[in-house]
DNA sequence: GATGAAACTAGACATTGTCAAGATATTCCG
DNA sequence: CGGAATATCTTGACAATGTCTAGTTTCATC
């Protein structure tokens, strides 16, 4: 595009918003920001939010390095300075990803209720994740490339599974951790693989007229009921 | 990602009429190939090898349009004439994994021997889809981006677990496909799930000493045996 | 207010995918 | 048998990307 260059020369520098104190250190909020100036005031977190547009607009396959600094009103060069490379910056909103996986799940148990039986909340849970794969597939990719340091990714979901599924039995309450192991890591991998499997595009031809978020609701919970019952293990 | 698929050029020849015969019609062998001139051969599949080496020595992130030609000894823009662009070479070796994954899984099976029970058999094949996640992750992963159509992705390796599925379930024998796709949905995703997190190194933290390969086989056995035995569905 | 660190800009470079135009080999058909 | 049509491959160009380096502006701290 050697034609139109868009002129960010006119530092106008409109009054500060008074808002934007040197505390206000996780916005987050106006996608876009950037009090026009030198400093941007938290661009990494400018930069996170600027993914997050961009995997929902268009894809991963459009997540770039410049596009971010570009939505975020900044130099192509500038991301690196809080991310080094491009790693750094999938690795963080994979992060962030990771954390709002959880809060899913959450909510998806928060609306089972607490009167729910033990097998429904861990069902609950298992939908959720399966609910935010179809919502947010570009966030949900991402919330699984921990590259080994970051255990953050996941660890939140897998700590809810192992309380799920400890509810379920009450009768092990006191057992370690790794008497959970087997099933856990079964339970995980059935709603990870599904949500996966369902993102391909795998169960496309079965669900005629259905929304694919809707479908993998009403499939999903047809394909967990599959497993074997918590609690007769 | 099912984005719109556009109505490329189709410069990309659909498949060739068989008039190869006198030039060694599947090589595949030299993998940098061959015979020095204007021509190749068979360059499509040169390609496709130098993808797999490619694949083996510098991961996904390394395949590049460019060095699959490097490799095959052709200039950068020759690819085009066979894959249109890189989506096709990554469809087409993703067909190729596809073949591959379903040949590792009936080799688990034949290991098996005829005499298993028919359960054992069916966890063969479950095996023997994690043992070739791990040992070729770059064409696991290619072999799983059908493009909506998904004809030959995946379609054998789910005509395999059909197959096994039914052999376990004999007073059942005269049921249609669909008494058994909620069964079949869930084992792979249990089966798909499990290869997708192990690759993510997920549960290297549990591994020891042992290979990866080596652990999944020890690790998934253990975790497939978690799922409700077929025979009582 | 000076000074050093932090945040950001600007330019350059190698790579990549893709396109268009040309060169060369193969095939087909008279 | 000989040329035309076609498939195959080359070459050069272009925009976009990630990353590096050097320079510029702002912030923080004394």
């Amino acid at each position: 595009m050697p034609a139109a260059k868009l002129p960010v020369k006119s530092r106008a520098k409109p009054s500060l918003p008074a808002g934007k104190s040197s505390k206000s250190r996780h916005a987050v909020a106006p996608a876009v920001a950037a009090p026009a100036g030198y400093h941007h005031g938290d661009l990494r977190a400018a930069l996170i939010t600027a993914a997050e547009e961009v995997l929902t607009e268009r894809g991963i396959e459009g997540l770039t390095l410049r596009e971010c600094a570009r939505r975020a009103g900044v130099s192509h060069g500038a991301p690196a300075h809080h991310f080094g490379d491009i790693n750094g910056l999938l690795d963080a909103v994979g992060q962030y990803a990771a954390a709002k996986l959880d809060e899913r799940m959450a909510q998806f148990q928060a609306r089972a209720g607490n009167a729910a039986t033990p097998a429904a909340r861990l069902m609950a849970s298992g939908l959720g994740y399966i609910d935010f794969a179809m919502e947010h597939a570009g966030l949900f990719c991402l919330a699984h490339r921990g590259t080994g340091e970051t255990k953050g990714a996941g660890s939140n979901a897998f700590a809810r599974l192992e309380a799920g599924l400890r509810e379920t039995m009450p009768h092990m309450a006191n057992s370690p951790r790794e008497a959970f192991l087997p099933q856990m890591l079964m339970r995980w991998s059935v709603v990870h693989g599904f949500s996966t499997l369902m993102l391909e595009g795998r169960f496309d031809a079965q669900r005629g007229s259905l929304s694919r978020r809707d479908f993998a609701q009403v499939l999903g919970r047809i394909v967990l009921e599959q497993m074997r019952p918590p609690s007769v293990v």
